[in-house]
DNA sequence: GACGATTGTTGCACAAAGTGAAAATAGCTG
DNA sequence: CAGCTATTTTCACTTTGTGCAACAATCGTC
């Protein structure tokens, strides 16, 4: 209920209040996530577009709590085991965290491929549990990753099951550049290709985010039909050729139907 | 309310230098990764020893970034998915995290129960990585928590390869606090444990940190020796009984003496 | 259903705290 | 060892975050 503002009306208070240190320093996190070897003050500066001064000063704060380590050999900042530590708590909603790992381990064993469980936020797929296969050629989606929702099985899997105007959100906001020559970059493709997979009930990733691998996925429902996660197996072109695709398709879509019917989905 | 100064007590030389919104921001994200149900505003403002106010901006700030995210339903806040991404990207030093799975996994089908991958810092122990024994009453020490060194195997396991100095500097920063009428809280009989554990070449938790929770472990030693990490097997004390307790410590010592010399570490 | 207690949100005056420039220091490289 | 570049420290300035207090929205209790 946006009540009486028997304040001036003039005010601009629309939007909740930025600290802007913070901002920066979760920036600067965020920055250094994306760097496997760890960066240098300059250059996490840099990237991060504050000034070497004021990441020095950020970078030492978040190092006393061990948020960020600093390596003394080569000088570089990395993510620290507390942010792992922090970041381990996180849930995911429903009962998801509780339910997946047995059907991601199910699915493994039945393709021999590396199986994940990805959610869609804020327009993005993150990876946040994976079986990964023994095979020592296997694909490993990092877990933690996140990547675009229109090149990636996962990705399509969920946005299947979202409104046309859920998904022109999504577009509004991230748009669909492309990743490989096979990347789906306009509206109308996409939604043809998600009405398919609608109506198929999986999706196809063929090599859209990475030259050589390709992706089979279908969408996890809630009690609610909400598409909450999707199931993908990943693997290199050469593992997911034409001849073994209807069995993947069929596990995908065994896994997700068992998974989405343990959380309470009933088909209408 | 209790302004807090956080001014730093005794030695001021060579400090690094402190941002206090970014301290109190991350001890807030500290905070509320240990409340698996989230917090609401006041409560989290008290627990962190901030003020509602301060508390109210830094959490928007936060959740903008999505390092937190405020459930609209009950207005709680808990760690959110961004925590979790940034999280993940921490890459535990030297080649533990390629060899350390086929390791657990080995480990885990020997025993039967779930294997678990720790690593010592800042006198904590911390677990970085398991596989879950498929047992239904099977132990999960959490991956990302942090125990105490003194009271779970792991950590007696790693104190056992370190100087007496470094125990004792431990011993002075946490204390050995008890956690359960079987911890051990005298210096002189940790030590004489560390030492016993040492020559045996693992660690017994019995019950140490948790009531009906056993657990065998063993220090990882890198190629000059020092204890990065190691291995444990954890498990209810009806399953962890005398019988079976030989098989278990042959197959803990056999996975870290395997991982150790994948390492380079050579048994002088 | 009214009352007080508790929690969440916003405005504001003020100074503490963070800022960036620039200087000092340390590390490299040719 | 001169000339870089990266890192750390110092410092004067003022932006930014602070805590208070008022307000709003909930909640529980009698």
């Amino acid at each position: 209920m946006p009540r009486s503002r028997t304040r001036r009306p003039g005010s601009n208070h629309r939007e909740s209040p930025h600290v802007q240190v913070l901002d920066r320093a979760l920036t600067l996190l965020e920055t250094l996530a994306r760097e496997e070897n760890g960066l240098g003050l300059v250059e996490a500066a840099n990237r991060a577009q504050l000034h070497p001064s004021t990441t020095y000063r950020l970078l030492s704060t978040l190092v006393s709590h061990g948020f960020v380590t600093h390596d003394d050999e080569t000088g570089r900042y990395r993510i620290g085991l507390k942010a792992f530590e922090v970041g381990s708590s996180f849930r995911p909603p429903s009962e998801l965290r509780k339910l997946a790992p047995g059907v991601l381990r199910a699915l493994m064993s039945l393709t021999g491929e590396t199986a994940n469980l990805a959610i869609l936020e804020r327009g993005e797929v993150t990876y946040i549990d994976q079986v990964e296969s023994p095979s020592l050629l296997g694909m490993h989606a990092r877990i933690g990753r996140r990547v675009p929702a229109h090149c990636t099985g996962a990705g399509k899997a969920i946005l299947s099951r979202l409104s046309e105007e859920e998904v022109d959100a999504i577009i509004a906001e991230h748009g669909l550049p492309a990743h490989t020559p096979n990347t789906i970059t306009e509206r109308g493709r996409l939604l043809e290709e998600l009405k398919r997979t609608r109506e198929q009930g999986y999706a196809l990733d063929n090599e859209e985010i990475e030259a050589g691998v390709r992706c089979v996925a279908a969408p996890v429902l809630d009690d609610k039909g909400r598409p909450v996660a999707a199931l993908s197996v990943t693997g290199p072109v050469t593992r997911f050729h034409d001849d073994r695709l209807p069995m993947l398709i069929n596990a995908i879509r065994a896994a997700a139907a068992d998974l989405s019917s343990k959380l309470g989905y009933r088909p209408s």
